[in-house]
RNA sequence: GCGCCUGUAGCUCAGUUGGAUAGAGCAACGGCCUUCUAAGCCGUAGGCCGCGCGUUCGAAUCGCGCCAGGCGCGCCA
């Protein structure tokens, strides 16, 4: 934030060892301490003296200009005493100079990413577990892109395997079958795997059929697939998660990179057919230590492939790609297995993508499992949320149009699960509960969304042009002073974010602002302020605080609504 | 058994990467709509930061050891 620049380039000046990165300024714990602090631990290790002398010094020897009112060193904390008018002044400026990319740096430009996330089994609708790896994916496309980078988002189609041979020898008509009877079908599937192994070995055949190149086996495979990726690309669709490009598992089969890497585990003697006919590969010759997921199986006996084995051909095709950033979002259940894959593209020179993990949402009966159909279904979820919020629009804004109070519950409903989602670190478990997922009060989506609301309706009522600040920028209370420094932070915040792989910091930043704002909006009368410079300046505010409010909800592909 | 992750208010979670008196929401109790949207606000109450030992000026945060939960560990993906 340049407005900090008043406090940062004389202390640079003073100490010229210094850059400007290692000076933080923060909020003070209470603000009758000071407007603003400055934390002198970073600054001290880097100089190689004690924060309490550096904080001293600081206070002591460092010439600021006329807006600092008062340096106070407090133990290892500088409290500055500012002009709070100036300096709100220039905050809000840089926020309307910037508007929509308010809170980027740009640090991506011109750099290429390559995302894979979701990537679930084309078998049945998505539950909302699976939604989380599509939601924290999507998350960070939105942040990435935000800062600047070109992101590729890959999807990988899992046309193949086991499930899907059984989901196909079930569906003796894929052209009647819906997509919203196909959770029961993969069930019952495989219920019937389980209990008549003839029924499962038929989808070993079919299975050895298909990647044996049979034509009309293909066909039936992909007319399933294909509906099965429809449908569920269409619910995910609701969410407003959205992918480029599809890569089809069945288009790996073969691939001459791939036997090059075999080669080299063959030359490393890591590469071995088993007792029963097995191809397999024994880790720890390429640096495996322990003895657990020590073995990893490529080719069954009858010579069909395993999932890892058409993997690692995809892996080192997304490789070739060459960007910058190369990611994937995994569930914490493939942990051992992309170190596995890592591995073996390491021992043959080769790199693999930077792994994302999350944990399970669980239902209080334990793990969701799509197999076993103990599952909340996110499009259920959507449907009876979208219902709550539609009660609640009906109500609030009667003198709208019928579709666009629909809409407006269909982004309330967005806004609730996906704050949910993504508010909580993504290594923690959840536990799903109907109530408090259904609950659009307090720490959630549609309460930022509601005092985005309230803003946009104060400033639709002023009739103000946007524009910069022009003259004088009174900040009169605590709570305008509280509210700027949140604003600031914004840019800091994505940067953490980014670096941290993890959208959570940005809700928890969408949450503070409305909560400041919300206590600005009960304290601080904006169309009735008492003077024509303070309206003009609490408008601004409400802009400014706008525009975070927007950009922070939209990395988290949530809509700021003006009505709702 | 081994490996990775998690443990903070009754419940769900934050905690600026080791820094000032650990913060929100839900639930509970008491207030606030003639006033820019009450999906809101104010107040009260609620804490052995799983337990123990260590590292240091200083620990919810780092290390070791326990305890509890999640995930994984050869022909699922």
């Amino acid at each position: 934030m340049k407005a900090f620049n008043i406090l940062a380039t004389p202390i640079l000046r003073a100490f010229p060892q210094l850059a400007p990165a290692d000076l933080t300024f923060a909020p003070p714990p209470k603000l009758d301490l000071g407007d603003l602090t400055l934390r002198t631990f970073d600054c001290a290790k880097k100089l190689q003296v004690a924060p309490v002398h550096l904080a001293s010094a600081i206070a002591t020897d460092v010439r600021f200009g006329t807006d600092v009112r008062a340096v106070t060193p407090a133990g290892p904390y500088v409290n500055f005493k500012l002009n709070r008018d100036v300096f709100g002044k220039a905050i809000v400026s840089e926020i309307l100079g910037t508007g929509p990319h308010y809170g980027s740096d740009g640090s991506g430009n011109g750099k290429r990413v390559l995302l894979e996330h979701t990537s679930i089994n084309p078998n049945a609708s998505p539950h909302v577990g699976r939604a989380r790896n599509a939601m924290i994916g999507d998350g960070l496309v939105r942040m990435l892109r935000f800062e600047g980078y070109s992101v590729e988002v890959h999807y990988y189609v899992n046309d193949m395997g086991r499930q899907i041979g059984l989901l196909v020898l079930a569906c003796p008509d894929p052209t009647t079958m819906t997509f919203d009877a196909m959770l029961q079908t993969y069930v019952a599937a495989n219920a019937r795997a389980d209990a008549d192994p003839d029924f499962a070995a038929q989808g070993y055949e079919l299975l050895a059929k298909m990647e044996a190149g049979d034509a009309a086996t293909r066909e039936k495979f992909h007319a399933v697939t294909d509906l099965c990726l429809q449908g569920q690309v269409a619910v995910l669709g609701r969410l407003g998660v959205e992918y480029d490009i599809f890569d089809r598992e069945s288009d790996y089969l073969r691939d001459p990179r791939l036997d090059e890497v075999l080669d080299v585990l063959r030359e490393k003697r890591a590469l071995f057919t088993d007792e029963e006919d097995r191809l397999v590969v024994d880790l720890s010759k390429i640096g495996h230590g322990p003895d657990e997921g020590r073995y990893f199986v490529l080719m069954r006996a009858n010579g069909s492939s395993m999932y890892g084995y058409r993997d690692l051909a995809y892996t080192i095709d997304k490789m070739d790609d060459g960007a910058d950033l190369n990611l994937i979002v995994l569930g914490e259940d493939h942990k051992l297995y992309a170190q596995q894959i890592n591995l073996i593209l390491q021992a043959a020179g080769r790199r693999a993508p930077e792994p994302l993990y999350y944990s399970y949402i669980l239902l209080k009966e334990g793990k969701m499992s799509t197999r076993q159909g103990n599952v909340v279904l996110l499009s259920d979820f959507l449907d009876e949320a979208t219902a709550r919020a539609r009660e609640r629009v009906e109500g609030q804004c009667k003198d709208l149009p019928p579709e666009e109070r629909q809409s407006i519950a269909e982004k309330v409903a967005v806004a609730a699960v996906r704050f949910a989602i993504l508010r909580v670190g993504p290594n923690k478990n959840v536990i799903f509960d109907w109530e408090s997922s259904l609950s659009f009060t307090g720490d959630t989506g549609p309460y930022v969304q509601y005092s985005c609301a309230r803003i946009a309706s104060i400033l639709r009522k002023s009739g103000m042009t946007p524009g910069l600040p022009q003259d004088t920028f009174p900040v009169e209370t605590d709570v305008e002073w509280a509210l700027l420094l949140k604003l600031a932070a914004l840019p800091q915040t994505v940067a953490a974010a980014v670096a941290g792989r993890n959208c959570a910091p940005v809700a928890q930043f969408a949450l503070d602002t409305a909560r400041l704002f919300t206590a600005f909006y009960h304290e601080c009368p904006v169309l009735q302020a008492p003077t024509e410079a303070q309206r003009s300046a609490r408008l601004q505010l409400c802009d400014a605080t706008h525009w975070a409010l927007k950009n922070a909800l939209g990395l988290l592909g949530i809509e700021a609504l003006e009505r709702m």
